[in-house]
DNA sequence: CAAATTAGTCACCAATCTTGACTGTCACGT
DNA sequence: ACGTGACAGTCAAGATTGGTGACTAATTTG
């Protein structure tokens, strides 16, 4: 797996270990830790033809399609960059470019047959994960904990927007 | 973050729009977005030579110096990165090599004066950071949610690892 | 003392990200 | 209707980054 990873790897800066790490390297970890386990498990199912890197266009695929340039901005990557990991995907069989009939300049990347049997197999793996995450936390401790989460995501991404464009 | 990464940013991926998003996904968001705001923050005050890539090295510094293959482990990069990295540190004067008393093949890296500044610089900000979601989602909610987060960190490495054995 | 390990580096190759320019298409104001 | 500006997607090139294997020096093992 990449990295990317991510790419891989930057993290916050602060860190003595005997303090509590900061937000940054933890989710650094999380995500990596995530990353490792879930494309593990995905090729183990067969799906071993696909990278980490090409999540960022997997993990937001929807069965009626998305435009390439909503993918990008989800998942903060470059159109070019996503137009490459798509083509990779459609050679391999996950997705393919179908007209967008709302807008002729766009094209919609939807999933294949394939590509929908990847995804399920990914909402199942994840599932899995995060109910053992659930099972040692309690399950309303883990709610609790995956509303927050989002929460910060959220707030954090507006502070990123706003010094992105300072 | 970067990074890039963060890569890049493998993410998960189930993620139907309309359902929560999945662990992986919020935490590459969380990752990418603190990442931003922090290397932003970091270049305003005088820190501006310096990539998220970086740190993966200066994440884990310390007052008393840490062995390039420790941080290599704790930051999940390789050697020759973290190599690389210390030598574009060193240029930038933010860390030095000194000879490790306890073992002379290995040699320890340390911040200088200005590796320290930036070390304390980068504790505040992140502080800062924490302690505006913990305005919003409340002083003791943020402590679980944090709590939590450590846990769900250490739960997933560990699964992480086995299933890079595999 | 010889063999096996570990720390760090060198040099090379592959993958990845970033940038700029370019073609169509849409939206808007006149 | 028409010109202007903005947006979707692609092409192509350059720079950065990551991964791999071999190598030296020092430590540990037996």
């Amino acid at each position: 797996m990449a990295r990317q990873t991510i790419a891989e790897t930057g993290e916050a800066l602060t860190g003595h270990q005997t303090t509590q790490p900061d937000l940054g390297v933890l989710a650094a970890r999380v995500l990596l830790s995530v990353q490792r386990e879930l494309f593990t498990a995905l090729a183990e199912q067969g799906f071993d033809d696909i990278a980490p890197r090409a999540g960022a266009v997997l993990a937001h695929l929807r069965t009626e399609g998305i435009r390439a340039s909503e993918v990008a901005r989800l998942s903060g990557q470059h159109k070019q960059v996503i137009g490459s990991l798509v083509d990779d995907l459609e050679h391999l069989g996950y997705v393919e470019r179908r007209p967008d009939p709302a807008d002729r300049r766009a094209k919609l990347i939807c999933p294949t047959e394939r590509g929908l049997l990847q995804m399920q197999a990914a909402a199942s793996i994840m599932r899995a994960i995060e109910e053992r995450h659930a099972a040692v936390l309690g399950t309303a401790e883990y709610a609790a904990f995956k509303t927050a989460l989002n929460r910060v995501a959220e707030l954090q991404q507006q502070a990123g927007h706003d010094s992105r464009t300072v």
